[in-house]
DNA sequence: TTGCGTGCAAAGGTTTTGCATGGCA
DNA sequence: TGCCATGCAAAACCTTTGCACGCAA
């Protein structure tokens, strides 16, 4: 759990909750912050480990298993907002869709009753392909 | 994709079919095929990194990201009776429920038609804690 | 007979850890 | 001031790979 605001916690957070639609490993973003920013700043290899352990645990993050390939992926997700409704994550592009819907909500109710299982939302991700990539898909065929 | 049938990967099948409830990490799997079984048979820990692979491409296992550290878990989970429905995956003990439901089968219909988002549901899990933990942890609390 | 599969050992790459230093509260 | 956090380098860890031999088809 964390207990400092440290300068690097702060533009870790910064950076990520400003490409709220992409996701990185802690590779990644071991690299982009080996070299330094606008202002001369540069974040240590394990200090990255660290926090992005550190920030999911806070419910900052969220992290997904890479499709193929060992390790994590991390994208910026406040908790807080998304507690009710699933999520949908395309494949293709990473994007996350928040599935604020009727019928979501009550799937969840309905299995919590009638299959006795509390299903954990913040946990758990319908993988797929979204629209747009499947648009995409399509125009390609076409050519 | 698998063209031989050897007696390597008829063993570590076999022994997963046997277990359809339980998941192992490769690593796992490694430590028990290195004692001899009942005909002296061992598996080479890399055969075994290259089968569950192969398995899982061949829909015979399912591989689920470890909740914790690195890796994958694998269990046998034969692919093709699962299309159309979602499963739920216990975080405690891991059983792997066949939500086979209309309301499930609803949803999913619903998302692709009013969310333009396809569910890979070979991909996809709802992570919870099944009916039977959450006795165990109630009973757990009354002692 | 052909070439894929296996097993060993070694390599590989990512993630974790120990420790001294620096910084937040 | 007292811890916690950082960063470096080294260690640890799990997984992959090269190669020679064995085996399925």
């Amino acid at each position: 759990m964390s207990k400092y605001q440290t300068e690097q916690k702060k533009l870790l957070t910064a950076f990520l909750k400003s490409h709220p639609e992409k996701q990185f490993s802690a590779e990644q973003l071991a690299e982009i912050f080996a070299v330094e920013d606008e202002e001369g700043a540069t974040l240590g290899k394990s200090t990255i480990y660290r926090l992005v352990v550190q920030l999911t645990e806070d419910g900052i993050l969220r992290r997904f298993p890479k499709q193929q390939g060992r390790g994590w992926l991390y994208q910026y997700h406040s908790e807080s907002d998304c507690k009710g409704h699933l999520h949908l994550k395309c494949t293709k592009c990473g994007a996350l869709v928040h599935l604020e819907c009727g019928l979501s909500s009550e799937l969840l109710r309905h299995i919590e009753k009638n299959h006795r299982f509390a299903v954990d939302n913040s946990a758990s991700v319908l993988y797929g392909v979204c629209g747009k990539c499947t648009d995409e898909k399509k125009r390609e065929n076409r050519t």
